[in-house]
DNA sequence: AGCACGCCGACT
DNA sequence: GTCGGCGTGCTC
């Protein structure tokens, strides 16, 4: 009798284990990641098979050795699918369910082609199976048949002479000629009878033809020069080859400066794995997925190159799934999720713009797609290529410290040229000197000479870390907790300072405490009014200023019109967030500019200073490309702070040494792992309380445990207390860098049932903790 | 005694 | 997630 463990696609906590249904041996179609329904209690559910098994009926202790009663065992009612993943998709699922602790069924969905499952939906008193929505779609395409030569229509048939006609020049999409003609399809009937056509059903890939492809240039599938390899590529290309061939699963990170040729080193590692036949998935922060990155990509291998990413529709995703399924591509450009398509025979995984944030999940499961794809390619014997300008501490940390992580420096540009030199302008002592403005002197100074030049500006308003907090205009002071040596935060109700990681709170100083300055400000400017204050520093230059924000850019294509809408205009600035530090490449922006470098530095997180060391180089890289030298200046309130400094002078060790020993003394990754537990609701005094009980629940289960070295800090309130009209709450667990956070608290929250009114949810080795 | 309500465990 | 069983406590 054949067996299957079968996980149910009902989200929730405390049904997380896999159920035993019997396997009907008509159902020869039922394999590991098909979808099935199953009778579960008095209603039908839909479920995924996550392994195959056999048993002898005869042997009367089969079933107590699996720990199963016969007499329960029922039958898997339908198959609803062809396999979604393999038994490998199937451990992962379930590894990620582990790790971060979140519901099983949310893990497998990871899995599955997007809008392509089977649900059951509730209408109203009663359950439904329904269909899915999203499907392939077929295009019928004419061509002319055997009976083509020698046919000559009637003179009244009009329209048979008129399709014959079109067909002469090729074959045509049905649609193209109802299009053309009006309604055909009885004479298209006649015709296809005759012989003289013939009509085919063929797989319709959306999104392939149009837009994007269109962008990529569907007609360059002819492969694009390999430039020459400078010697750190081809170093980076040995050291990448010689894991591929131990097939062990080993990471390798790409260290390599802005303009170091990386994406080279990428396309040259994925020809070697499809010179060996295997698949390879690139990964690539969601903001840059644009599609000149896409078009490098499919420059060089064509036709096998499948894209994922959120902006696209169901149907393009489904489609782009399918033909990764199917084998016919071997190579996936996608956001994080890209992850999971069912790339078969999996040699490579590459993650560019490792340390990038985006690779963090921001919702159930909370995974690290960095973190995935190393226990992924350990599983399957393919190897992880990690690439950054500026990896995250942890990637550092890890190559320092295991075998199986290797890390090739990529020290010059590609070509040849410095990295461009970097000012750093102190605002505070601007601001001291009389020059009120958001544009210093030295900066206002530049953008005037780089338009009399006709060349281009890139200005970066740092946007993230809006939170407020208080900073004195004069002398750069910001309040810090005096136990956390983070900054405290702003809180307008009551008017106090709060640090979220102690609870420790203050009255907020009528004046400056370090110079007695009355200019004691919130810190934070919208690009708009950015905007206008640059258009008054560059009146009368005719240079032409495009904002690009989310604002912006929330249609589609909005974001390529405005960056070619930049490129073709001659003297001009491009003004942004974040979103323009990455992935651009203009070769005459000669000068980039960072208005304020620092509002995440002092941003109540462990990671703020490592983002702003990471965010300046990264925006430096932008300038100065090609021919023309580039420069970078950097506006900050912090002149003197080690993350700008060494940011400015290319200096990773000097940031190194002064932030790691911070981590260590104040129990950071690296050197601990941490799990944030996030308690919300709408009712503030029902989150509170709920979050100082699991609190206390939290610290008996790590007293009785957990090892030593454990941590539970107090509940307390986020720094982002209130966010779209909710409370929220959190508790930080730190244990010993070794340790296994998530066997420790999985219990706790598997057993926990959904209150009504508090939600609780847990990220296990956190990205920041706002 | 009879019933409403809430908690808890089972569901293969 | 959903159901049903069981204990508690209130009412007729």
């Amino acid at each position: 009798m054949r067996l299957a463990s079968v996980i149910l696609d009902i989200p929730t906590q405390s049904l997380d284990s896999a159920y035993t249904y019997v396997v009907p041996d008509e159902f020869v179609d039922a394999e590991v990641g098909c979808a099935v329904l199953v009778p579960f209690g008095n209603r039908q559910a839909i479920g995924y098979i996550v392994e195959l098994s056999q048993i002898d009926e005869g042997d009367p202790f089969a079933f107590s050795a699996l720990g199963l009663d016969p007499s329960k065992l029922r039958s898997i009612g339908r198959v609803l699918s062809h396999s979604y993943f393999d038994e490998l998709g199937a451990r992962c699922a379930q590894y990620l369910s582990e790790e971060y602790i979140a519901p099983l069924c949310s893990c497998i969905r990871l899995f599955t082609p997007p809008g392509g499952v089977p649900r059951m939906v509730h209408t109203g008193t009663y359950w439904r199976l329904e269909e899915p929505s999203i499907g392939p779609v077929d295009d019928r395409w004419v061509r002319l048949g055997p009976a083509a030569s020698g046919f000559a229509p009637k003179k009244t048939a009009v329209k048979q002479k008129a399709i014959v006609d079109a067909l002469a020049a090729g074959e045509l999409r049905v649609a193209e000629l109802t299009m053309e003609l009006g309604s055909i399809s009885s004479v298209l009937k006649t015709l296809s009878d005759k012989g003289v056509i013939e009509i085919e059903s063929r797989r319709r890939m959306r999104g392939l033809c149009e837009g994007e492809a269109g962008a990529a240039g569907s007609t360059s599938f002819v492969a694009s020069a390999k430039p020459e390899l400078t010697s750190g590529q081809a170093e980076a290309l040995k050291v990448i080859g010689d894991a591929q061939r131990r097939a062990s699963g080993e990471v390798v990170l790409v260290d390599g400066v802005t303009g170091s040729g990386k994406t080279e080193v990428y396309l040259q590692a994925i020809e070697d794995a499809l010179a060996r036949d295997e698949g390879a998935i690139v990964l690539v922060p969601e903001i840059s997925l644009t599609p000149q990155t896409v078009a490098r990509f499919r420059g060089r291998f064509g036709d096998t190159v499948a894209v994922m990413h959120s902006r696209m529709s169901q149907g393009e995703r489904y489609d782009q799934w399918d033909l990764i399924r199917s084998g016919a591509a071997r190579v996936v450009v996608g956001a994080r999720s890209a992850l999971f398509t069912p790339m078969p025979r999996l040699g490579l995984v590459i993650i560019d713009e490792e340390h990038e944030g985006s690779y963090k999940q921001d919702s159930s499961p909370r995974y690290n797609a960095r973190d995935v794809a190393a226990w992924m390619v350990r599983e399957r014997g393919a190897t992880l290529v990690l690439g950054s300008a500026t990896p995250s501490i942890e990637t550092l940390f890890n190559c320092d410290k295991r075998d199986d992580w290797h890390r090739v420096v990529l020290a010059e540009r590609a070509n040849g040229k410095p990295m461009p030199e970097v000012t750093v302008i102190d605002m505070a002592r601007e601001f001291g000197s009389g020059h009120r403005s958001m544009f210093s002197r030295k900066l206002t100074k530049a953008l005037l000479e780089t338009i009399e030049a006709g060349q281009k500006a890139v200005l970066m308003l740092n946007q993230r870390g809006f939170a407020s907090f208080l900073l004195c205009r004069e002398c750069g002071f910001v309040p810090e907790c005096p136990s956390c040596s983070t900054s405290l935060t702003y809180h307008e109700k009551g008017s106090t300072l709060v640090c979220h990681h102690c609870g420790h709170r203050e009255a907020v100083p009528p004046v400056c405490p370090e110079c007695g300055s009355p200019y004691l400000k919130k810190f934070g400017a919208g690009t708009q009014r950015v905007e206008a204050e640059l258009a008054g520093v560059l009146e009368g230059t005719g240079a032409h200023i495009v904002r690009m924000d989310a604002d912006t850019t929330s249609a589609k294509g909005a974001h390529q019109r405005l960056l070619e809408e930049f490129a073709s205009s001659g003297a001009a600035v491009l003004l942004g967030t974040q979103m323009i530090a990455k992935g651009l490449d203009f070769d005459d922006v000669t000068l980039v500019g960072v208005i304020n470098a620092d509002t995440m530095l002092k941003l109540p997180d462990f990671r703020s200073a490592e983002r702003t060391f990471a965010l300046i180089e990264q925006v430096a890289g932008r300038a100065g490309r090609a021919e023309l030298p580039g420069r970078v200046m950097v506006q900050t309130y912090w002149a003197d702070s080690c993350a700008i400094r060494a940011a400015a002078t290319y200096d990773r060790s000097l940031f190194l040494r002064d932030e790691l020993p911070k981590r260590r003394l104040l129990k950071y990754p690296p050197y601990v792992r941490m799990a944030n537990v996030l308690v919300w609701g709408k009712d503030e005094r029902a989150v509170e309380e709920a979050a100082r009980e699991l609190s206390r629940e939290i610290e008996r289960t790590v007293r009785e445990q957990a090892g030593d070295g454990w941590s539970v800090l107090p509940a307390n309130p986020c720094t982002l207390t209130r966010l779209r009209g909710t409370y929220r709450w959190h508790i930080v667990v730190k244990a010993p860098a070794g340790d296994d956070v998530s066997a420790v608290l999985l219990p706790l929250f598997r057993k926990r049932k959904a209150s009504k009114t508090v939600n609780v949810a847990i990220d296990v080795d956190p990205h920041d903790m706002l």
